[in-house]
DNA sequence: GTGGTCTAGACCACT
DNA sequence: GTGGTCTAGACCACC
């Protein structure tokens, strides 16, 4: 996992953001068992401490369960992948469209601004 | 001046967010006169110390000038607007594109949901 | 024999505590044979370290005692239901008791929310 | 504040159990402010990370809200109080009549049990 | 091995 | 002054 350090937004928030998206995406599915938090600090160059906040806000969330002594695992909810991706996309959509129309930009300014954007970036990174 | 005192985004940074947008909106054009600190922190309800350090860096960033005795100003830059719209434009684009990128989304989805949404949120705000 | 995995009540407790229950119900009688420790580990799906401990626990508590080679069985002890069944239920009361005069509520208050709640719920499961 | 240094309960959930049994006898009422984190954990010999654990956990509970560089305060919803006196009152009878009705006692054994505890304890305590 | 709690102390951002 | 984040490291309970 990779982590911006020199990012405002924290550690363990980003760690959380990692992590649901990885399930957003289909890569990891509910029941799956996620790393401990030993080896993510080791392997992430965090402080064990920092991911133990992050795996205890996604159970909080209730996007993971832990099996006491067995490790953490992806809550098995077999629609959890859909409510997540749905769940993420409105928030960025939401957040985008505000800010779009705050800048005073119409429905067809944004539009044309996407698609623009549309061919060179996604198409590139997926 | 409404801000989001439970957001983890800090004041200063909310108030100078607004006056951009105003700006890119047009409502602000170069040369208008903004509310002095002790006026907008009485209206908005925040300590004077936090409106005096967004005032700060706005002058910093160049989106003000202030004159002795007279008050802030937006700078009288001609292109100010056109500028700070895409400016901000961009930063929004960037962000939500990575972010649906991030989450398995194709182009042809991001499309397809951008335009839903359009029609009934920004037509409706804006 | 039901075990509440999402608990934070460690697992050799909850099983120390269902014992104890089913001997204070009379469901257990002294001198009956409980499960092996490798049937209860399989049936009840947990660690047979597990059920070890509870096991080693409760010949400690002199609930149970072992017979080699013939299995473990509860304390021949004619007055054990009676011993067991008030002191659980004190321990309860006083919990319980304690808990509610924390929260400013009066005897007759007590009173009332038990007898309220008596009426559908001991009938109803006992 | 009065923690239990020898209790199998963390720390930083007996201090919330505190505040919260503290708003329901009414004794912090919405929009009172409570101790800083560092007096709270200087006062109860804590540290003040554990203290801000409990926080921020109260927070997230909605039973508190923080205002930056002001401190943390009881939140302003004026019905606070009864929602979490019924809240509590209610888990802990719920606790205690499961647990009476696992040890086998019928409602007329447990009206009578209580009943007898009330006279002393509850009168003597309030 | 796993996760959970706690301490100590540093550093930062905000008001 | 306030709360928020992070590190380092200890200790414990559980499986």
């Amino acid at each position: 996992m990779e982590l911006d350090f020199s990012s405002s937004r924290p550690i363990y928030s980003q760690i959380i953001h990692e992590f649901s998206k990885a399930v957003a995406r289909g890569e990891l599915a509910p029941g799956d068992r996620i790393p401990s938090q030993r080896e993510l600090a080791e392997q992430a160059k965090v402080n064990p401490n920092t991911v133990q906040r992050a795996y205890r806000e996604m159970e909080q969330m209730q996007l993971t369960e832990t099996l006491r002594g067995q490790g953490t695992f992806i809550t098995k909810d077999p629609d959890l992948l859909h409510k997540l991706r749905s769940e993420l996309a409105n928030q960025a959509v939401r957040a985008f469209l505000d800010e779009m129309s705050s800048l005073g930009l119409k429905a067809e300014d944004v539009a044309r601004i996407v698609n623009e954007n549309l061919t060179s970036e996604v198409t590139h990174n997926g």
